[in-house]
DNA sequence: ATAAACATACCGTACGGTCGGTTTTATTGC
DNA sequence: GCAATAAAACCGACCGTACGGTATGTTTAT
């Protein structure tokens, strides 16, 4: 149910995860569904933390192969992001990240996450520099879904090489020419999560 | 009728505008406001792009009175969203923005007028390292409605001062505006919990 | 008199939510 | 093993309502 609300949110916008929708396509009635989630605001904020919960796993698993300290999170935070972005309106963030911040309850959800994580990496990624970066991986992730067409791939690339020169220990700044050694890796465009433990027909 | 949608729309977010709720701020009714806009999606976009020309007005207004040419227009764009971002959530831009981004007319809108902008100031903005500024901007902006405490006045200022200083000329950065005085005024004064934005009328 | 600016009443509908009943699944007692 | 039982999952019909939109008057300025 979770996946094919999310499904919907990504393909049609946020709007669209009506209960009748959510139901028909996870082959359960109206009701049966309202049986697990005791209204519609509930079903929404399971997909939303459903989502957090992946996005930390895949920062965690960003920041394990990160042998610099310094701004580890922030770069894993920035290609996360880039990841998301580049797979553009087929990412499920694309429509539920936006209409989070419409939402007064998803808002709390994703600022009490971005402050946990935060905290957590008090020391790391504590500089004002480098929250200036994640700023700006915000800033294009929005422009990327702004824009009808989106930002073309190579302005992307070079946005998202600036951005991790820039998560870097000053004395490392250097703009080579030499940029797509990031660690973006595009596999399993299917994603088949049933990490739910639930079960649900 | 334009300003009392912008109105509820800023005060109670997007969602809330409705034609009932317009028509009745704007002591007509239901009908009456349909006579003037054919629709709701007109009604919007209408407002939308008053703000969109009222936010002309102060960039223009900005960039007059700026000496230097290089980065004038994202110095102008930078000022604006921050004055904007300081107003909260009393700013028109606070709720109809966001809301802006999950409607594809408003979307189009604003890619357009950013486009149209941007070509506007080739020459001047045209620099890569000022669209990250620009960027960082709107990601800014996003997280301040975000949080739902906000972010606090001194971070703000500070973000602000990073921002304008790298709209400037390479050879005209300084980097010892914030010399490492510690970065506790990073707490936040925990919740308050005004994010419920709900009113009973 | 003519058209614009309204008002009034109404319609269709889609949505969230409720409720009573039915089926499936698990647990227990023997 | 197996029936009895409890609990959960699930169905289907229904309700209230709020919203966008329409269609037809009625007032008001020109």
């Amino acid at each position: 149910m979770l996946d094919q609300a999310a499904r919907i949110a990504a393909e049609q916008g946020l709007a669209a995860v009506t209960l009748q929708a959510v139901a028909q396509a996870a082959s359960v009635t109206k009701g049966g569904l309202l049986h697990h989630f005791p209204g519609k605001q509930p079903l929404i904020e399971a997909v939303f933390t459903d989502l957090l919960a992946r996005l930390d796993e895949e920062i965690d698993g960003l920041m394990a192969i990160d042998a610099q300290p310094y701004g580890r999170f922030t770069r894993a935070y920035v290609d996360a992001f880039f990841r998301e972005t580049r797979d553009g309106e087929k990412s499920p963030w694309a429509a539920i990240g936006i209409s989070c911040m419409a939402d007064a309850g998803l808002r709390l959800l994703w600022s009490d996450w971005m402050r946990a994580r935060l905290e957590r990496h008090v020391g790391t990624d504590d500089a004002p520099a480098l929250s200036v970066v994640r700023y700006a991986a915000d800033g294009i992730w929005l422009a990327n879904l702004t824009e009808t067409a989106g930002l073309d791939a190579d302005e992307l690339d070079r946005l998202h090489d600036d951005l991790k020169r820039m998560t870097r220990p000053m004395d490392d700044h250097r703009h080579d020419d030499h940029p797509h050694q990031d660690n973006l890796h595009h596999d399993n465009p299917h994603d088949n999560n049933q990490h739910d433990t639930r079960t649900l027909r």
